[in-house]
Parts: C-alpha cells; sequence; structure tokens
DNA sequence: GTGGTCTAGACCACT
DNA sequence: GTGGTCTAGACCACC
C-alpha cells in the first residue's frame, strides 16, 4: 500500500480497512489482525497500528477483548451507518464543490459517466 | 467563512479565491486585496496571508507588481485549465471512492441529480 | 455478569466473591467451585479462574486442601476486617473526590440520601 | 504530582485539569499550556501531554487553534455537564458498592459526616 | 512556538 | 500472544 504523504497514515488505513468491511472482506464478528500484524502489512510501526484500532474503536467499528485481540463490530447498523455517512460525505461536498466551479447538473452527470466506465487508470 | 481543522487554512483561502475567480467576482487583472486586508477578510493570521498570495503566484493565479499589489492573471488559459484541473481531480477521486463503497453508476447519478437540486442546506 | 474493560477481569470476579462472603451466599468453611467450574460461572479463561483463586488465597481470602478444594476461609476476622477495608477505602476516595468537585457536607448527605433509596436502576 | 501505578498517567492528568476547570483555576477559554509545557509541568512524556489535549478535546473539554494553542472550552453547558456526570458515576458507584457491604443508609450518612470534616490526612 | 504524526523500543497486565 | 501505556526523539506544517 502506497501513501498520501498529505493525509495521516492511520487515516489512510482506517480507510482502507472501512471499505474491506463495506466490500464484505472483513465480515462482522471476525478477528482482525493482531496490532503487530497489521503493522507489518501495512509496513507500519506497531503503534500507528494500536492507534488504527483505537480510533476505529471510538468509532464503533470494532470491539476489543483483552488479551484476545480485536475484532469487527457484529452490530450491522454501524455498517450501513459508516456507508452512509462515508457516501453522504462524498456527495455532499462533491456536488457542492462542482456547482461552485459552475458545472451544469446536466454535465456532472455526463462526466460521471463517462468516467465510472473507464477503468482507474489514473487517480 | 469557518475552517475544517484538517486543511491547511491557506489552502482553504486559495480554493476560495480560486472559485472567485471562476466565477467571475474577482475579474483578470483585478487588484487583489492586501494582504493586511486580506488577513482582515478572512480573519487570518496576517503570514498566512502572505503565503496565500506566495502559492497563488507560484500556481501563476496572479501577479505582483512591486508598489502597486497583487493581482489576478490576465491569462484565460489559466483560468481554464484551473477550473479543469480541480474538476478533474474532484471527479475521479469522488468516482473512485464511490465504487469502493460499492455504488452502481444508475445510483451515483440519481443521487447526484437529488443532491444537485436541493439547496447546500447542510455539507 | 457484565465487565468494565478497564479494570482486570480476576479483580471484578475476586470483588463479586468478597461481596458474596459478606453478604453470607458463600458461608465460611463452604467449598468453593473448581477453577473449571469458576471459569463457566463467570465465562471466564481457566487461567483467569485459576488466577483469582491465587491471588484469593493470597489475601487469606481461602484456602486450598490438595486434593479436596478450595474453601472460604474460617476465620470470621478475615472477614471483618475486608469488609472494613473495603468501606475505608471507598469512602475516603469517595468523599475526597466530591469535595474536589465542590460538593458540601449538606449536598452529599442529601445526595446519597436520595440515591441509597432508588433501586440500582443504573449505574 | 503522584501517580498512582495501576491508572494510565494520561487519565490522572486529565482527572486533575477537570477539577482545576470545575474549581475555576482554569477559566474558559483560557489557553491551556503548551504541550511541551504540560509535560513539564507534569512531568511526563510530551506525547504523553499530546495524548491527555487530544483525549480532552474528544470530550469537548477544550479545542485547538491550529498554531496557536489549546484552550478551555467556551461553552459553560460542557464544564456544567462534565461536573455532574462525574459527581453521578463517583455517587452511584459509592452507593451501589457499599450497599452490597451491608451498610445503612444512616451509616452511611454518619460515616461521610465525620469522614468529611476530617482533614484528607490520609486517601 | 504550536500541535500532529511517526518511528523505535520498552514494559506491563491480561488471556 | 494480545492490547495498553509510556518514554524518547524526530520531523512536519502551520501561525
Amino acid at each position: 500500500m502506497e501513501y498520501d504523504n498529505n493525509i495521516p497514515i492511520y487515516l489512510q488505513v482506517i480507510n482502507r480497512i472501512k471499505k474491506d468491511m463495506i466490500q464484505g472482506n472483513l465480515p462482522m464478528g471476525e478477528k482482525l489482525p493482531s496490532t503487530r500484524e497489521l503493522a507489518v502489512q501495512y509496513q507500519i510501526n506497531p503503534n500507528t497500528a494500536v492507534r488504527v484500532y483505537k480510533e476505529m474503536e471510538q468509532q464503533h467499528m470494532c470491539y476489543t477483548k483483552r488479551g484476545l485481540g480485536t475484532f469487527v463490530t457484529e452490530d450491522p447498523a454501524v455498517l450501513l451507518e459508516m456507508r452512509a455517512s462515508m457516501a453522504r460525505e462524498l456527495l455532499n461536498s462533491f456536488v457542492q464543490e462542482m456547482k461552485e466551479l459552475g458545472f451544469s447538473k446536466q454535465e456532472l452527470i455526463t462526466d460521471i459517466s463517462t468516467r465510472f466506465d473507464e477503468e482507474g487508470q489514473e487517480d
């Protein structure tokens, strides 16, 4: 995984994990890798890995059993709300920004439609 | 103007000014406020105001005449390219992120259409 | 039984057992459950159960007869002292903390009186 | 300041600061010491100091201005709620525990009354 | 000078 | 082996 230098690594990792949860790669209740494993997987410092799980726990995305490990939340509502809020945020700020750049609704739809079908060659 | 704590203030100010240029609120060749005035207008530190103009100049969004002040670029191509690149960046990352959240093309178009017609009550 | 994540489980279990002794639910000399049974009862790891008895033994709350099991102490003084020291500790820290929050003696008494009569609906 | 080895230092520091806010030693809106100063004052590592403020910010006890420092919240409601919730928690758990140790309401009141008037010689 | 992040490495208690 | 905490020291962007 490559990191964007302008965004804290731990946030980028959290984002990656969130998407894995939403896509079902990390099913509910599943044990997450230990902080040490996570550190290896994502090539980050163990402390940063700890921070990732701590932050995620505060967002109720996972929970911890003492001495056992960290587990994906078992509450489907949390996942749904997470997906919804991420989408809402992306959508709102995108539409607002594009409006301010003077794009019309039709232009937006056309551009998105075109872009959607291309593979993600570049970002 | 309210600032997002996670994004450098000078970038947020530059963004605001870019939009004003694109929307024609700041026509080409127009004199921009002095750094001191900018600092007052945007409630930022004078040092931050200086930085704003410095960065903008590096992006050729404006130019400085010694002793006279700072002026909006008079090259239309700069403005067009600016708008295009901002839009491209917004579009690409938006589409990619929404794809990763599992949104279909149709869903995207519907949601954008809906959102576009609402006023920007909330962000 | 629900566990507070910030306090070691074995301490929470010991506390529960202490109260059972004081309240007479576990009379002096009574045989305590085996560590395996304890583990099941309290939904804890067998190792944790072992630790519970080990700590309790160090505090003379119980004693072990090889091959027979673990038994509640038969020394009434131990129980009395246990109750007294628990109460003393609770009282002292409680009063000190509330003082620091600016509570007056009268307020304390009123609040305690009120709270005492309510059932422990919530903690 | 002396630290209880069984409680995370950052929590003990937060607690101390909370009380200072409640007692008015740290008025609303006041600038808090920088993380580096805090580290010196409380004899903790700068990182631990950072953690203190971050945790406090999540509880809305303070806010940060980029590059300027950290400030006590200006919302009185936050302080009142903080004091109330701390007191409620202390009160509830104290009463419940003492009940379980078999103390009567009258005993409690007497003991608290006595204890309240003694100076905090010992904890 | 300010907070924010990250690495490195250590120690601890709990399971 | 697990997460939790702490120290130490470094670098960064921002004001």
